[in-house]
This record gives structure tokens, sequence and C-alpha cells, in this order.
DNA sequence: GGAGTAACTTACGTCGAGTAACTTAACCCG
DNA sequence: CGGGTTAAGTTACTCGACGTAAGTTACTCC
């Protein structure tokens, strides 16, 4: 087999078993027996088991990636584009819990897998910051940034808190409470006033990939 | 040594050397050299490894919690707690720097250890859901527990943020920021809006711990 | 047709979590 | 006073998992 064909088999093997089991709990044993090679193979390709947990989640990076951006795509009003951006950050995690599972249960905050999920956050700040900043009044230019660092936690609390309590809430009810909080603010809430999209935000509904459910 | 004192003096010992060097590079080899028992006593006490950082962890919950609970003696008014609260959440954490970097940088979100974490995020949901949910209008109430995570997790990331890019940000300015963001609400932002407390907010300090600036 | 290289394997070194068996010493009670 | 029980602690070990060295097959390219 050829080594960008290994590369993908041995990442996907990973990035399942790690999802499965837990990172800690799989041996680099286990996933060489998974994907039918033998042990020397993995570190040939990634140089040890933290490597290997980093190329997947640079893999996982990149689709997510290109996810947020292809959704943006003709998107340029602010508003509209946050709540482009959120669906399509929620959308993602929800198709690929396998994936985010990975990220986030193994959330080392040091070392060189942590730098990587990092960056992941950092392109996401810098996007938001981007959307608040220019709307801000000159003296709160420097908070956008801080703005950009609260949404993206709270994103993250909201997947687990959905995952955990409320597996039924679409990515679109998350993000429209996401920005009820932030966006129109606790204060108008509780006037019952709700964010509402900008002009008609266009259903970013991209037709599922047909999975019918079984009977 | 009686076993209550060698007890706490272990778990002073882990703290101080999981902050230090995180918790995977760290052997209890080393911890035992370091208190000076062996490596038995260890075990003996906490049972494993992961048992040691859950002792940490829950040692650290309490404290934390009691800070909180401390501040918020005599406050009725949920403005007023909100901000009080948080200043205190903020403050702890900026007066127990080793203690809070064993909490996340150490955050696998899997095993005993990670529910021992996620203990002390329900204690402050359940707080910060009961501030919100007594003023949301009575269709909005299901929306208190996710405010709740949603403001959690900004706190957690404005910590990191804080502590990579600006120390010089004191517990109050990142309460007040916060607020900006989920009280006001990012569209009173825009037009140059601030959270302020509410009434007069009673200064929140207990007289820092006289730490004169050396020479 | 032989040399070099790329994919791959067996067999091993090593380090750290966790444990079994033993030692010391204090305390209790007749 | 003296033996037994209990609590604190130590030495010396097993075992499992990361990581590696050396060797094997098979394909390609002069």
């Amino acid at each position: 087999m050829t080594r960008p064909e290994r590369e993908a088999q041995l990442l996907a093997v990973a990035e399942q078993t790690f999802a499965e089991r837990g990172f800690k709990t799989v041996s680099m044993d286990e996933i060489a027996e998974r994907a039918e090679i033998s042990k020397p193979v993995l570190y040939d390709h990634f140089g040890s088991k933290d490597g290997l947990l980093a190329a997947v989640v640079v893999r996982i990076r990149t689709e997510m990636r290109e996810a947020v951006d292809g959704a943006l795509v003709g998107v340029d009003e602010p508003d509209q584009a946050m709540w482009v951006g959120l669906v399509a950050y929620f959308r993602f995690i929800a198709d690929h819990l396998n994936a985010w599972s990975v990220l986030i249960t193994e959330n080392a905050l040091t070392g060189p897998v942590a730098a990587e999920v990092e960056v992941i956050r950092r392109q996401q700040a810098d996007l938001i910051a981007a959307l608040a900043g220019v709307q801000l009044p000159p003296e709160d230019a420097g908070k956008a940034h801080m703005f950009a660092e609260a949404v993206i936690g709270a994103c993250e609390r909201l997947v687990l808190l959905q995952r955990a309590t409320s597996p039924e809430l679409t990515p679109e009810a998350l993000a429209s409470n996401l920005l009820d909080f932030f966006w129109v603010g606790f204060q108008r809430l509780r006037k019952g006033e709700r964010w509402a999209p900008p002009a008609a935000a266009p259903s970013v509904e991209p037709s599922p990939p047909a999975a019918p459910a079984p009977a």
C-alpha cells in the first residue's frame, strides 16, 4: 500500500478508535492491530502517540475550517455571517461527533497536541473578532478579541450541554440561543425580546445527505 | 506523622508539582520523592494517580465554592449577585493560579477526575441559572441553564486569554467585560452602551493581603 | 541482473503505574 | 512489665505500554 493511502487509513482508524474508547485507554498496539499492520509503521508515519493524535486533530481542523469557510462564501453582512458561521459550526459538530469527541475529550491544555487544538480556536476567534470589531465603537475595538473568546467558550459548553441533556436541539436552535444571549443581551431578553435572523437569512440546509430513518 | 497531616502535605505537594510540570509528565515516584516518603504511601492514601488528581481537584473545588459563597453572603439583588460572584470567581483564580492550572491544563473530559471538575461547573451553573431564571419571562425559563453554561464557557476562555496575553487585566475588568457581552448584549454595545454595577455595588476588595512591590 | 529504496515485521529496551511482603513503633490491656 | 494488635512506612518486585534496532520482502531503475 502506498504511503499517503496508509496515512489516510491510519488516521481514519485512529480517529474512530480514539473517539470510541478515549486517547489514554487506547494503546498503539491496539490501533496497529485494528489497522492490520504492525506498530513500527505507526511510528514511522507519526513519530509518537501524541504525534498521531496531533495528526488527527489537524485533519479535523482542516475539515472544520472548510465547512465554515464554505458556508460563509458570498455572505457579507456581519450579522448574517455570524448566524451562518455559527450554524455551520454546530452542524459540523453534529455531523462529526466522532471527530469532535477526539478534540474535546482529550483536551489537555499543554503540549503540541493542545497547540493544534488552540489553532482551531484562534482561527475561529479571528473570524468572530473581525465580524465584531468592525461594528464596535472605536473605544471598544480592543474588546473584539475578548468577545470572540467568550463566544467560543460559550459554543463549546453549549455543545457539551446539548450532547449531555438535549440531543434533540438542532444546530439552528443552538445558534439562535447563543445569539439571544450575546447579541440581544440579557437585559432585553428579560423583556421577552429575541434574536431574529437579519434580513432573510438564507436557509443553511444543503439538503441533508439522505439518512432515511430505519424502520 | 498522623494520617490527615500526611494527606494534607501530599495534596499540597501534588498540586504544586502538577501545576509546575503537568499531570502526565510527573511520575508518582517524583511526587513521593518531593514529599520525602515512599511510593506506596501515596497509593495507600489515594489509590491511584488519577485518584490523587481527583483529590486535588476536590480540594480546589471546595475552596472555590467557599470563596464564591462567602462573597455572596448578604447579596440579594440578582444583578449585583452576578457581579459579586463573577468578581469572586476571577479573583479566586488570580489568587490560586497553581490550582487553576491543575484544573484546566489536565482537563480530560472522561473518567472520574473529569467528573469532579464537572461538579464544579454544575455548582456554578446552578447558581447562575438561579440568578437568571427568576428574571426571565416564563416562556424562556428553559433557557436559564443554557445561559448559565454559556457564561461558564465564556468565563473559562476569558481566563485563558487573560493569562496568555493580558495578565494586567483585573478580576473586575474581566467581570465587567463579560457582563458587557452577556448582560448588555452586542447590539447595544455597538451603540456605545456599557454595563455598570447596579445600585452602588460594594467594592469587593477585602484589602489585598499586603504584597508590597519589591524595590 | 544487481543495487538501492520503500513498506513492513519480529524482537527487544525502558520507564512508570501499581502491588506484595516485610519492618518499625506506638498503644492497649491483663 | 510483656505480648498482641494496629498504623505508618519501606524495599523489591510485576506488568503493561511507548518507543526502537535490526532484519526481511519486493519493487524499481540503471
